[in-house]
DNA sequence: GCCATTCCTTACCGAACGGTACATAAGCAA
DNA sequence: TTGCTTATGTACCGTTCGGTAAGGAATGGC
């Protein structure tokens, strides 16, 4: 008997019980992100979601819950995926480099020709009303802030900063940068714009 | 005949025909302000504007039209009260002095007790969803670009900015920077967090 | 075959949305 | 007083919102 259930491993093996799933989860939360992007949270419907997933709303709601909790699968998978430049940015081997790919990365990100031009994450902590949501967004900003500075600061420690650089406006100010290019690029600017403050916030950086 | 209505001048003095308002629109303007500030366009219903303004729905239509109308007019009120530190920046006399009541101008706006920790210009603009009204948010945003241009272009013929000022990018900047704050603002940053990176972008400024 | 489990479809829920019809009230002119 | 005009209050419009009940369809296990 033991034997027989080491052998077959049934449990990974075999499919789950019930009929399968009509739609792959994964290519559904693309599309909703698609939404969500364009849109900002409060200016996307469920039907919305639903015509663009292709799917009908209680096979949404038993995947992925409800509105919120869908939106904040699609934000866990936003950070993951085309936000990703910024997780990558903190393993650069110097300060310069870390803030460079942050920088090309939020613009590269902005003028993709097949997103929306805006960051779906600043849209969505601007286009949730007065939702509790926002205080996710806010504990979200300073995680970012404090990855950035934890990387500063091991910079400093590697020489590759000065012993006295403000660390912590540092991390501030790349964050700024970022927030400013996000609502730039929203409104219109183009990716020259972009690139032209881009250019002006690395002259500012500490040689 | 002739003499008695010039000697009246009824047009000015009396009153307006029919029953008068109730209510100051003026007053209800502010009311209003404070809601599209806090919610965002979206995020604000036809339902928490009449509860903040003290008025019922038809007298809303009648007196301001429908609710983007309203905002419109909202939003205009808005850049002549809260937000004019803007045009003002542009009467400062020199280039760093502009610079300077901006940033300065903007932390003190979103830092204001009294009022929400955003900017309403930035937060209609990425709270209206898809809405045509984005389009008008474009154009203003490059109205305010060409306003600090033309003002560092003057700075450039006065001296107070080097004879190769990129004027373009220095007016970009500026702009990002604001917005960048605000973004940082509405998640939670603090003062001192805003005042650190202006900080740092002064010292960006060229000499 | 039959059961248990899971998903899909249809059709619907109450609430809230933006917007308005209509009768009445309040002012001025005659 | 009688009109005329404009604002107000109530009550309502059709639509859309986020969310769900209920029954049939598709799978594996027995």
């Amino acid at each position: 008997m033991i034997y027989l259930l080491i052998g077959m491993k049934r449990e990974k093996v075999t499919s789950p019980l019930g009929r399968p799933r009509a739609f792959d989860t994964e290519e559904a939360l693309d599309r909703a992100m698609q939404i969500f992007w364009r849109k900002g949270y409060l200016g996307t419907s469920l039907s919305d979601l639903t015509n663009a997933m292709g799917i009908n709303r209680p096979s949404l709601y038993a995947a992925f819950g409800n509105k919120k909790s869908l939106f904040r699968k699609v934000l866990d998978r936003y950070l993951k995926g085309p936000s990703v430049y910024l997780s990558e940015a903190l393993r650069e081997p110097t300060a310069r480099a870390v803030v460079e790919r942050v920088f090309y990365g939020v613009v590269d990100l902005l003028t993709d020709p097949h997103t929306p031009r805006t960051c779906m994450w600043v849209h969505g902590a601007l286009s949730c009303g007065d939702d509790p949501l926002r205080k996710e967004f806010a504990a979200q900003r300073v995680a970012g802030f404090e990855g950035l500075r934890a990387r500063f600061r091991r910079a400093v420690t590697e020489g590759d900063l000065p012993i006295n650089a403000d660390v912590d406006t540092l991390a501030n100010f790349v964050q700024t940068a970022n927030f400013g290019l996000t609502v730039q690029a929203s409104t219109g600017a183009t990716r020259k714009d972009l690139l032209s403050v881009v250019a002006a916030a690395l002259q500012a950086w500490p040689k």
